[in-house]
DNA sequence: GGTTATATACTTGTATACAAGTATACTTCA
DNA sequence: TGAAGTATACTTGTATACAAGTATATAACC
C-alpha cells in the first residue's frame, strides 16, 4: 500500500473538479500509463484509502472508468481491463468512424467560424511547444478535435466523443510528455500535420482531411511503446500496490 | 406530487437490479414518453422520495441519464433534455454509422453461428407477435440488433451501443406498445423485414442491409406521432408532478 | 487425508448525516 | 418605492453507518 505523492494528471485541470472526477482522472491515468497493470482487482475500500476519500466518490470513478472500457465492474472488485493494442486500434476505429461523420457534416455548412477557432488554438499549440509545456499542449490538441466535433451541434455524436475523450486525453498526455523529453523534432510534424487538417477544412477536402486525420492518429496511437517506457519511467522508484 | 402505482418499464426485467437502475429506467420511461416534459427540472429529494428511496440510488440514475443525453446535469437540479425530433433523427445516425461499421466487419468474417443466433432470435419475435406480448416483442427486437453488434466484438463500438441501448429500448417499448393496440397488421412487415437483414448478412449484401435498416428505423423512429399518441393514452388520469 | 460445515473478513448497495454553497424571499433602511 | 442586506429553504458533494451477500480459511467430522 504505497502513497503516491506524485499525481500523474495536471493538478491544475482539476481546481474546481469533485472528489470522484479527481480519483476517476488519476485512476484513468495509471490504468492507461501501465502504472496499475490489467487484471489488477480495484476495491472501494483500498481505493478510498490511498486517496484518502470516503466510498461515495471512489464508486462514482470507477463508474465513470467502467462506462469508458478501462475497468469492468463485476460482482466483486472492479477488474483493471487497460488499453492492450486491441483496444488502441479500436479506438481509432472509433474515431476514424466520429470524425469522417463530422466531416461530411463540415462540407455543408459555414465553416469560417471553425477555422478561425482551430487556427487560434493551434497557435497555442505552437506556444505550449516553444515553452516545452506538454500537459498545455495535450491539452490544446484534445480541444482541438472537440472543437471540430462540436462545430456540428450533434449530440449523440458529441456523446461518444465525452466517452471518449478521457481516455484519448490520457493518451496523448503520456505520449507528448515522453516525446517532449526525446522527441522534441516530432512536434514540427505535428503542427504541420493540423495544419493540413485545418486546411483540408478549408477546403473541404475529404482525402486530405482522411490523410491527415491518419496521420493524427499514428502520432498518438501507433507509439505504444512510447506509452510503455513512459511507464517504466513513470513507475521508476515508485512501488506498485500489488497487496 | 403525484404517486404513481404504475410503471411504463417493465418490472419483470428488474428482477436482480439496483435500486438506482431501477429509477432510471423508469425515469427514462417518463421522459422518453413525454410523461414528464422537457425542460421539467428534477430534484434528487423529490425523486428519492417519490421513488421512495435514499437519494444515493437516485444520483446514480441521474448520472446514468446524464451520460444518455437525456438530462442534463447543472448546478443546481436536472434539466430534462428529452428527445425532440432532432434527437431522435441523431440516434438514427449513430445507429447507422455503427451498424454500417459492423456489417463492413462481418464481411469479412464466419457468419454462420451468427445468422442461426438471428433465426431464432427472430422466431422468439413471432411469438411474442402471436401472443401479444409487446414487451417481450421490443426485448427480442433490441436483442436481436445487439447480437449483431456483439458479434464483431468490438468493445469500443459495444460500448457506444451501450450508452444508446437505453433509450432505443425505451422507444421500442412505447412504440410497439402503441402498435400492437392499433396496427397489428405493422408486424408482418416488421418481421420482414429483420429477415431481409438476415438474408443480407448471409449474403453479405451491402445495400440489401443498409435498405432493411432504413426500413427498420423508419419503423421505430419514424413514428414520433405514435410516442406522442402513448404519451396521451398513459398519461389519460395520471397528473403531472409540476411543482 | 478429504469433504463438509462454519466462522470471519471481505464485498456491494443503500440509507442517513453533515458541510458548504446558492437561489428565493423577506425585512430593513433610505 | 427601491436598494441592500439577511434569513431561510433549498441544492450538491462527501462521509459514515448498516444490511445483505459472497469468498476464504479454519475447524470438525467421516
Amino acid at each position: 500500500m504505497t502513497e503516491h505523492k506524485e499525481f500523474l494528471y495536471p493538478e491544475k485541470w482539476l481546481s474546481k473538479a469533485a472528489a470522484g472526477d479527481r480519483v476517476a482522472c488519476e485512476l484513468r491515468m495509471r490504468i492507461i500509463s501501465g502504472l496499475i497493470e490489467s487484471g489488477t482487482i480495484l476495491s472501494e475500500n483500498k481505493l478510498a484509502a490511498d486517496f484518502t476519500v470516503s466510498r461515495s466518490p471512489v464508486r462514482e470513478a470507477l463508474k465513470i472508468l467502467a462506462s469508458e472500457n478501462i475497468i469492468r465492474l463485476e460482482r466483486m472488485g472492479a477488474v483493471v481491463v487497460g488499453l492492450a493494442e486491441k483496444e488502441i486500434e479500436e479506438i481509432y476505429d472509433v474515431r476514424l468512424l466520429i470524425e469522417t461523420f463530422v466531416f461530411e457534416r463540415l462540407v455543408n455548412m459555414d465553416i469560417h467560424e471553425l477555422v478561425k477557432e482551430l487556427s487560434k488554438i493551434l497557435e497555442m499549440m505552437k506556444v505550449a511547444i516553444k515553452f516545452q509545456d506538454a500537459d498545455e499542449f495535450s491539452f490544446q490538441d484534445v480541444l482541438f478535435h472537440e472543437t471540430i466535433i462540436r462545430s456540428i451541434n450533434h449530440s449523440y455524436i458529441l456523446m461518444i466523443w465525452n466517452n471518449l475523450k478521457p481516455v484519448m486525453e490520457s493518451l496523448i498526455l503520456l505520449s507528448m510528455r515522453v516525446r517532449f523529453k526525446e522527441k522534441y523534432e516530432d512536434f514540427t510534424r505535428i503542427v504541420e500535420n493540423h495544419e493540413l487538417y485545418i486546411e483540408a477544412i478549408k477546403k473541404k477536402d475529404r482525402t486530405l482531411m482522411i490523410k491527415s486525420l491518419h496521420q493524427n492518429f499514428d502520432d498518438v496511437q501507433g507509439k505504444v511503446e512510447d506509452l510503455w517506457m513512459s511507464q517504466q519511467m513513470l513507475s521508476k522508484g515508485v512501488e506498485l500496490e500489488n497487496e
